[in-house]
DNA sequence: ATGGTAGGTCTCCTA
């Protein structure tokens, strides 16, 4: 079984590549973040003709939004409201065999790392408090977390961790707080479980001259797996072409084979 | 220290 999560950054503008690599990849499941695209309009006949059959969705207008796409019946499909808010950051469901898949998007926290100035900090700092609490309850279930975390959590999960050990993504609170929610689940990274060493990124910001070049990149996005199911895991992989793809994501594709 | 790009939507917010 092979899963992927991309953040597509609106999946109607993307819907070429989302359609790319479904053609390409045929993964069993793609995670999707910041659909951008609220539930009636979602483009549902291009991804039925491409085979994914079972699409579990929940948009909004304008931001977030998630969706499930599967070749095989997805079961009890839901979601969890986080930091009091209905914002469209998570959603969840379980396959035949009674994997379950969490989907996440977890805020980007803006500009400046302090919870008391910034709102949006506040925000994640909470979010990732939830993550911990209910991922006490996680821990003996077989279970695959996947998303745009928002956070790079190593070393080597950024371009230089001194210089952006103030920029948030990569600030001690967030990654620590990272680590103690995956201690709390008991979650395993299963791509740094096949992929240990050296510099890994998933995200290059848009704003560079030559993303590729220059590869000021950051390991944002995440395939973790419970310990019942960590022995499954076979490969992982990030797709850093498709973030050269025509009018790409600023993410790639996430991939992992179980 | 600064500004750089992108998407959605209604003039600016979020990333």
């Amino acid at each position: 079984m092979k899963i992927i999560t991309w953040n597509i950054n609106s999946v109607r503008l993307r819907l070429p590549l989302v359609l790319r690599l479904l053609a390409e990849q045929a993964p069993d499941v793609l995670c999707l973040q910041e659909t951008k695209c609220p539930d009636d309009k979602f483009p549902h006949e291009e991804l039925e003709n491409a085979g994914y059959h079972h699409r579990a969705i929940r948009g909004e207008k304008g931001y977030n939004g998630m969706a499930i796409l599967s070749k095989q019946p997805l079961h009890d499909i839901r979601h969890l409201n986080w930091v009091g808010r209905e914002d469209c950051r998570h959603l969840a469901a379980t396959l035949d065999d009674g994997t379950h898949i969490h989907n996440f998007y977890i805020p980007a926290g803006g500009d400046v790392a302090d919870p008391e100035v910034n709102d949006k900090f506040a925000h994640k700092l909470d979010f990732l408090d939830e993550l911990k609490a209910w991922s006490v309850d996680q821990t003996d279930t077989p279970s695959i977390l996947v998303g745009d975390l928002n956070i790079a959590p190593r070393h080597d999960d950024v371009w230089h961790h001194k210089q952006l050990l103030k920029i948030i993504s990569h600030t001690p609170v967030e990654t620590e707080g990272l680590e103690a929610v995956m201690v709390a689940g008991g979650w395993q990274d299963a791509v740094r479980q096949m992929i240990p060493e050296g510099q890994l990124y998933s995200w290059w910001s848009y704003r560079a001259k030559d993303w590729d070049a220059a590869d000021k990149g950051r390991r944002l996005d995440h395939i973790w797996v419970t310990s019942p199911i960590k022995t499954r895991v076979k490969a992982a992989t990030v797709l850093r072409q498709a973030r050269g793809w025509e009018q790409p994501s600023d993410h790639a594709p996430v991939i992992v084979e179980m």
